[in-house]
DNA sequence: ACCTGAACACCGTTCAAGT
DNA sequence: ACCTGAACACCGTTCAAGT
């Protein structure tokens, strides 16, 4: 009925800039490119977004939610909390390594970009920390849960970045050093 | 002797560019605002520095730099492995939180930004893997220097970018999830 | 309601001309 | 050898004018 109907909506708009980041890398971001790349000119895109640090925004709640989405997906079988708990967190990785443009950006701060609303990890956050207290206890399920996400966080972006170069398999090193870290946790001896 | 003597050298273009960063945000480093911060035009500084690029990489440098002096410092006692590793780890995030916009800066890879020469960490790290290897063996050593490092970086980061935001003391938190993780190594039960 | 052309301020970078 | 003024291409953003 309108007289002009819209050419872009603002979830096109926002999937392809994530695209755009992660297939070309941010710096290639730009409205004219983005513009360009939905068929239509450089200033559309601010009929539907803000402006730049409010499309990145989105594109970080977006990725944050396929993160959570990704996840909690590896967490649904209902066996041991341990072999639950490794799933998890070797979904967390893969992840990762399918988008690691978008993965870095999503936490990161450098340039003032915009993190996704904290609410929404927290759907992560709460089912890991039931099966981390199984393990620990309430009491201190909060800071191992805040541990194993400080390590698979750091484990990732070290991978990602290349600061660990001195070889071996990554994949099997990230389940040592989880399974190091639960078991720190569990306080089992080195032959659990 | 030379007819137009240098009003500026690249150590202090860097260390500028450092200040602002930290001080002002990332966003605030042009280099028209580096230039009058300097007393000197903005093509100025493309005289000691190829690009801005450039520019970040040696800020990068000096940061890492700053960084492996301060916990090599900190591991200079001759007590126990257990605990020289826990007075690293806490040098390792107090530098973080004096320099949290640069300490991310130099380990990111958003922006095409150009990370610090490896080697210059690996001075940091060969130290602290040797104290590693005390707890674990020669054979697990390096893989638990590298769970190690991204357990202190992950959790600096999601403590700088505040993605940890259900309270307590997270300095106590810390030093609980490197003691659980350096436990889970050794194999050591929870009363240790 | 949505899109566009034209314009603006700002930024990184180059370079010929000065000392 | 180092610095500068002037210029260029590019970018985010605005807005009046179109449909």
């Amino acid at each position: 009925m309108s007289p002009y109907p819209a050419q872009v909506s603002r979830e096109a708009i926002v999937e392809r800039a994530r695209e755009i980041i992660e297939n070309e890398g941010l710096e290639r971001l730009t409205l004219q490119h983005l513009a360009a790349a939905l068929g239509i000119q450089a200033p559309s895109p601010y009929h539907h977004v803000a402006n730049k640090r409010e499309l990145l925004r989105a594109v970080n709640e977006r990725s944050a939610q396929a993160l959570v989405d990704a996840v909690l997906a590896a967490a649904e079988a209902t066996d041991e909390p341990v072999a639950r708990l490794l799933r998890m967190a070797k979904a967390y990785r893969a992840f990762a390594h399918e988008h690691p443009i978008t993965y870095e950006l999503t936490f990161s701060n450098v340039e003032p970009n915009a993190r996704p609303d904290p609410a929404q990890l927290e759907a992560m956050a709460l089912p890991a920390q039931a099966l981390v207290a199984d393990l620990t206890g309430e009491a201190a399920s909060l800071s191992a849960l805040r541990g194993l996400l400080a390590l698979m966080h750091g484990f990732v972006l070290l991978e990602l970045n290349q600061q660990l170069r001195r070889g071996g398999d990554l994949g099997a090193v990230f389940e040592d050093v989880v399974q190091a870290y639960l078991r720190g946790w569990r306080g089992m001896p080195p032959e659990w």
